[in-house]
Order: C-alpha cells, then structure tokens, then sequence
DNA sequence: TTATATTTAGAATTATTGTTTCATTTTGTT
DNA sequence: AACAAAATGAAACAATAATTCTAAATATAA
C-alpha cells in the first residue's frame, strides 16, 4: 500500500478508483462501481445505508476505504462531501464562466448547450400535444401486426434503426427498410394486411420514404406515419399518424422527442403482446 | 407548537426560519441566522461541529430544531442535505413515481411520460458534467483528421449511423463501420494516424466495438470514446474521453444525451473546419 | 424588590455509527 | 484433490454523536 498519494478532491479520486476497481477483489470493485454512481449516497449515506444498497457488508466498505490508502471510511466520505460543498459554489462560478465565454472561446460547449435545450423544448412539447388515444390505438395495431416495416431513411434511420434493434431484442418480428441499399421497393412488397408499416419521415420528406409508404398503403397495408405536419405527405395515406415537432439548432433538428416516441412504441407493444 | 407543516424542502424552510428568527430567543435566532448562512456546514457538520462554529451549546441546536416543528437537529438537517441533492433526487423520484404507476396501468402515455423523463433527467445530467475542455479537444482531434472512422453497434448505431448522415450533409470525410455487416474489421485496417476513431458503446459493451477501437489504437489511430463509465473497456486506450450517463426507465436507456453530444460533435467539428 | 416563567449552559444519558475481530467461504496453486 | 492465501460476512466492540435533564442565569410581571 505504501505511502501513496492520498486524493483529496473528488476527480482525483474518481480516477484513483476507476485505476483500482480491475485489479480490486470481487465486493471491493462492487464497491468501486457503486461509489461512482451513487455519488451523493456516498456523501450523505451511513456505512450501514450505503452497504445496505451497494449489496455489501459494512465492513466491505471500510475494507474499500483502506484499499484505495484512507484510514478508514470516515476519511473516504470525506472527499464526496468535498464534491458536494464544491458543486454549490461551481454552479455560480460555471454560470459566470459560461457568460465570459459564450461571446467567443469556449465554441463546442455553447453548441451542446444549444443542442441540449433544444432537446429539452421539443419534449416538452411533444408531451403536451401528443395525443393518448392515437397512442393507443397505434400500440394496439402494432401488436396485432405479424410482421412491422420500419421506414426511415436520412435523419429518420437513426429512428428506425433504433427501433429495429429494440424490437429484435423483445421477440417482436420486423423489418428495418433502407439499411442495406437498393433493395427497399422489393422488401416492402412482401407486406401484407397482417403486417403494419411504421413510416418516419420529416422535411424534407425523401422521396424513397414516401413512395414506399404509397405502395403499401395502397396494396391495403395499414400505415402508421411519425412526421412533422398536418401537411405531409405522410399523412394522407395513414391510418394513424403523429405529429413531432422538433426544435432546431444551428439548422440541426434535436430527435429526442421522436426517439422518445419510438421508444414508447416499442415498449408499450412489448408490453400489449405479452399481456395478451 | 401545534402541527404546523413542517418544510422538507429548502426553500420553505429558508422562509420559515426568515420568519420567525425576529421573535425567536436570543440564542436561537442566533442559531437561525447562522443556518442560512452556513447551509452547507448545517448539512455536513455535526452537532458539536456547528455548535461551536455558531458559538452555541449543542443543545441549542436540538432546541432550535424543535422550536421550528421537527423532532430533533437530525431531521432538520435532512432538510439541509436535500438541498445539495435535490436537483438529482427529484428527478428520480419522479421516475420511481412513474415506474410504480406504469406496472398496474401501463397505459401508452404513462410510458411515453417516462421516457422524457428520463431524457430531461440525462440531458440535465450530462450538462452539468460535461467538461468544455475535453469537448473542445475532441473538436480540435476530429476537425484535424483527415477520415472520422464512426464506430456504434446495436444499441450506438443510431448514434453512429446519424453522425456519418450529418458530416456527410457537411462534406466531412466519414466512413460508417459496422453497417454493412461482416467487414468492420477490414474497413477499420485502413485508418492512419492522420485519421480519428470516434467509438461509441455503452453497458452492454459490444466486444467487436472494443476490437476494433484496440486494434485501430495500437496502429496508432487516435481514439475518441463515448461511454456509461470510468470502468468502460472503451477508456483505456482511448486518447479523449466522454462520460454520458443516461436514465433508464422500463430497462431501456434514454439516448438523448448521446444523441446531443454527437450532434454537438459534429457541428461544432463542421464549423471549426470552416474558420481554418 | 420579589416571585415566576423562560431561556441557557453544561453534564449525563441514550442512540447511533464506524471499526475491528474472527470464523467461514472462496479462490488460486501445488 | 489438498493446501495455503485471500476475501468475505456477521457480530461484537469502541467511538462518536444526538438528545435529554437539571441547575443556573436571565428576563418578565406584579
């Protein structure tokens, strides 16, 4: 153990521990990993609480403190606590810092953020217009599909992308359009009423996205559209349809408010099937 | 005394001790005026601690907490380390809230609600964390690069699969790994030291994704990760670093985070080429 | 001024909490 | 498979800390 450097502030422990926690016995690196995701438990928590939570004994946590050079937990507790007072006082000083930049330096954070707020606008909207009925019966029709087309093509594949692989993981049939080039029209073509098709597209609308929500639709294959207006194209050929306006930044549109949409999808039909 | 509403959030009980500090004992008002203006010490400190500090005997300090309604100084100071904590805990209660209703009712908004939940919460999260610094490396790291290798698996390809979208709107030579298949590994042998990785995985991690940032690492190729953790096989041989915690809700992670940081990523890498 | 009520200080008490010990289990090596 | 070493869990122990109690001091009212 010798005589190591003792951190006393918070980063340097934070990455004295993430050095440690490999090479640290089974309970010990459990410990490791919960001290750095429960921070304020750490701070605020007795030795019984926080062992109570972390799934240990209370000696494993002295045990830990003394692994990593302190005395004893006392001690280690001590620089989590030092976070917290800090934490208060940086949050003037970050706001005073971020002001004295915004203007010229400090670009990229000024960015994020942007980004970051504009996130927070377009799901605060999306909660307040979305609509629970159509949510609902959107769910249902997906349950009851055999199989789900997922359509999105450019800034809408991450979307449907995302989807797919969610789906994939809860057992639930689909079919993720556009990933692999050229073959898209003769991929849709085997849909039938049965399935469901759940195209994403926002403007502007690609062209691929829309023509292959026609052809569906057309050959009866119920069409459910997430988009971005009453006046989509998306939205006369469905049969359900949602609109998500997301804020913009930079020219950039946040996706949260779709993925989150998405998401809820995908849950909510997991969920329909297997109660049913 | 009666049975006033005792606060249990700080800002009520900053009004209440404001208020009745003015006919309140000479000890005990002393005892007030000290608690706002040392809340920090009020929640860290001991008994004897503050006692001294607010050159009072510790049996003030009980007093004072019983003349304001609580039972003892313990619960009074509980008060004083929600403050600390509030932002963080508030938010995970509401998510605890929404997980509780979500199993009897499970209706589709309920879900939706939790998902932007946990997208604020995260989104909030890495604002806070989210070191400038680091940030403005990447960006200087990935606008000198001749070719940004993405690499994103399952549940990072959203993430990835955007990026390469949006740098390629922004004329910024990108190559997409791991979305046609079986040929990562030879696309990634093409990256130089000229090139940047930007590797992207979370818990889970997917192996290949670990492969691939090693092997282009020890070809000297720099890394850029985006991570859940100090622990993550993505940060040893990674060059810089992000950490994003994201909140999960219904065991699915909220990508929100991610997902502006990525974008901030990229425009801020698009502009920083612009003005060179 | 005197009597009464209130407040305070300091010690005594009770409770809680951190630490240590030791038997047991697990892990790694021969 | 047997042994040694390391790690772990449970409980006992020691310390620290919160609370209560009592006597003294102070303020208040008659």
């Amino acid at each position: 153990m010798s005589t190591a450097e003792i951190p006393r502030d918070f980063p340097a422990l934070k990455a004295l521990i993430a050095s440690r926690a490999a090479d640290l016995p089974k309970r010990l690196s459990q410990v490791a990993q919960y001290s750095l995701q429960h921070p304020d438990e750490m701070a605020f928590g007795t030795v019984a609480s926080i062992a109570d939570e972390a799934l240990v004994q209370p000696s494993t946590l002295v045990r830990f403190a003394q692994a990593l050079g302190f005395q004893g937990f006392t001690e280690l507790q001590e620089v989590f606590r030092s976070r917290l007072r800090e934490r208060v006082l940086s949050y003037d000083e970050r706001l005073a810092h971020l002001r004295s930049q915004s203007v010229s330096a400090n670009k990229a954070s000024v960015i994020f953020a942007g980004f970051a707020e504009s996130a927070e606008k377009s799901l605060k909207e999306l909660r307040v217009r979305l609509d629970g009925e159509t949510l609902e019966k959107a769910v249902e029709l997906l349950a009851e599909a055999d199989t789900i087309f997922l359509v999105g093509l450019r800034r809408s594949f991450p979307i449907s992308s995302y989807m797919s692989y969610a789906f994939g993981k809860l057992a639930i049939k689909n079919q993720l359009i556009g990933a692999t080039g050229g073959l898209a029209a003769e991929d849709v073509s085997f849909a039938t009423k049965q399935d469901v098709m759940l195209a994403i597209s926002f403007t502007p609308y690609a062209s691929e996205t829309i023509k292959l929500a026609q052809s569906a639709a057309a050959r009866g294959v119920p069409v459910i559209s997430i988009t971005d207006s009453a006046f989509s194209p998306l939205v006369p050929m469905a049969k359900l349809w949602f609109e998500v306006t997301e804020a913009q930044f930079e020219g950039f549109r946040s996706m949260s408010a779709t993925l989150a949409l998405a998401m809820t999808l995908t849950v909510a039909v997991a969920e329909r099937r297997n109660n049913t």
